[in-house]
DNA sequence: ATGAAAGCGCTAACAT
DNA sequence: ATGTTAGCGCTTTCAT
């Protein structure tokens, strides 16, 4: 039997005297909601109602717990009150990598929105590969978000389905599938690959070419437009339309060297679909420097929409993604959920636009 | 006295017909380290410790817990281990904001370094303004982070002295400053200035002009960079040194803009120092359409190093910062700390480097 | 509107 | 090397 006394479990602070029993332990020494409260002279939990639902407590209450907290710097700990609560109020953002201009916008929009409505992001970074995936979702189960936003990663069908068995809401983006995890916000990049094709087409351009990252989704839209302007009868000689593959995440100079690369191969090539508004714009100094003129003798489009995009010399024709949108849609389903509101419609198609400039 | 038998306290979970005492919840499910050491017969300090120091349990329960661990998918809850060991393997990383090139590498590098080390990166965005601090402050610290690492931010003395007050290990980067809340790695902005004025009188250059952005450290380069070049004579009648100010984050349009009013100001203007590559570029891309040659009639030099300066036409002369080792020795610091090793030195001065090229 | 009890899932401290 | 106990700081549940 523990040395307690059982006829006295409410006088445990009483008897200092006593010596520590074994397992007791000392605090961390912060202020705790105990502190405030003892301040403010309430229970704790009336001063946990205080700060977490005020209108439950009588003003005056409310104000002397303020008070309390003023004085103290009480800050509570959020992961006392995520254990307590199982709410954590954290959000796992996954990104392949935050380098390179893709998902700024996205991460932005996340971090600022989900901070507005009281949670916190955690950044996970993917990379390119699927090696790391495993670890990354074992440590972001661990912090039991409530929610989790994919961008553009998560192939592994192991990992799918361990994000899936946790129970986390999940919010997949930058793409589009008839099958997500759970919630989705993307476009489709086989219509991009389309539409712009089309958009070429019209504008009068009849033998193309693609300077494109080598990773899955650039690879969807260069194989949708090549396979529409194929359809189009945009290539010299019916051969297949050139392309120049290059390594994400994509470069300046790797646009130089595709333009090098794709006019020795088809000297004709009079119109160029980039997988990224920096390849473009590699594409764009090459031909300056050779002396091609733009949109005259080569029409460029890009990927991306780049602040700089609008400011270049010519003007760069491109297709814009709104991760702004995405961003605020994501956090809006995640804070959704976690209000219990079930969204009706758990896909939503962001769509994408051809900002049509000077370049082509 | 409450309902349980005070004689056999160790029955609880035997007496499942008693009706439900008050206070008690269900928990939320999912699978604990209590059901992993159940599996595995073992005590659940002792499933908890062949998790976390595998070296202190025999290899026959090793394996058994990892069995368990492997059957029933269980993932440790972190929220909890944090409250338990006052440890949260949570580091807050503070940026102005992600959007643009500026912190990219060090968000990066941070991620990277301290996931390998256990870690998962916070992400929390100041903003440029400083009204968001104190809220922003408020939720890193509820979190009860292992260390946070600022970027060049936390300007409010009452946002620094809660941060010291709170007891968490702080790491400033980005600037120099002689009375750091707790650890620095950074470099000097003033020294960046004069060295590229120097830089630029060493290459014969006469009547320098400034195009940057209005933020405080970009501020302080460029005004360390008039007074240098005033003190060289490289100045138009004695005048002082021509600036062109713009917002941040700075942009491509800004630097056309830029060059475009210095060129009306002081017409025989032959270097200008841009606070950003992406202000450079601008000027470049002016420059061009003006048929002004690079670095003949002007001499250029940007700030950042971004990728693609070097594979521009000319390729940009800039200032490079090591973001990589200022993630790295920053991730270092806080390892460090957690593992209870204290650093001598706590003030690093990372320096920087003028990447001689083209266009200066 | 306020409070007492219990416990979220884990680990520190002590004991063997 | 393994186990027992207590408790991290908070919130849920139930009671008043």
């Amino acid at each position: 039997m523990p040395p307690t006394n059982p006829s006295s479990p409410d006088l445990r602070h009483a008897d200092a005297a006593e010596p520590r029993r074994r397992g007791s332990r000392k605090s961390a020494g912060g202020i705790t909601l105990r502190d405030v409260a003892q301040l403010a002279g309430v229970a704790p939990i009336t001063a946990s109602r205080a700060l977490n639902t005020p209108s439950a407590v009588s003003p005056k209450v409310l104000q002397k717990v303020r008070e309390a907290v003023e004085r103290t710097g009480y800050v509570p700990n959020l992961l006392a009150g995520g254990l307590a609560s199982n709410k954590s109020r954290l959000v796992a953002v996954v990104v392949p990598t935050v380098i390179g201009p893709v998902f700024q916008e996205i991460v932005h929009t996340l971090t600022e929105t989900l901070a507005a409505a009281g949670y916190q992001v955690m950044l996970g970074q993917s990379g390119y590969e699927n090696s790391r995936e495993d670890a990354l979702l074992e440590a972001i189960i661990g912090r039991r978000p409530d929610g989790v936003v994919l961008t553009g990663i998560m192939r592994s069908a192991e990992a799918r389905k361990r994000l899936l068995a946790s129970g986390i809401p999940v919010v997949e983006t930058w793409d589009l599938t008839p099958t997500p995890i759970d919630m989705l916000v993307g476009f489709s990049h086989e219509n991009i690959g389309r539409e712009v094709a089309r958009y070429l087409h019209a504008a009068g351009r009849r033998v193309v070419a693609v300077v494109g990252g080598r990773d899955e989704r650039s690879r969807r839209r260069m194989d949708a437009f090549a396979q529409e302007a194929s359809a189009l009868g945009m290539t010299a000689n019916d051969a297949p339309v050139p392309m120049h593959h290059v390594t994400a995440p994509t470069t300046l100079g790797q646009g130089r060297k595709g333009l090098a690369d794709l006019l020795q191969r088809q000297p004709q090539t009079d119109a160029i679909f980039c997988s990224s508004d920096l390849l473009a714009l590699g594409v764009m100094i090459e031909a300056q420097s050779r002396g091609i003129r733009i949109p005259e003798q080569l029409a460029l489009v890009g990927f991306g929409d780049l602040e700089f995009s609008r400011d270049l010399q010519p003007q760069l024709t491109t297709v814009r993604i709104d991760g702004t949108g995405i961003g605020q849609r994501a956090a809006r389903f995640i804070i959704d959920r976690a209000a219990g509101i079930e969204v009706a419609e758990r896909i939503v198609d962001i769509g994408f636009s051809i900002i049509q400039r000077e370049s082509a």
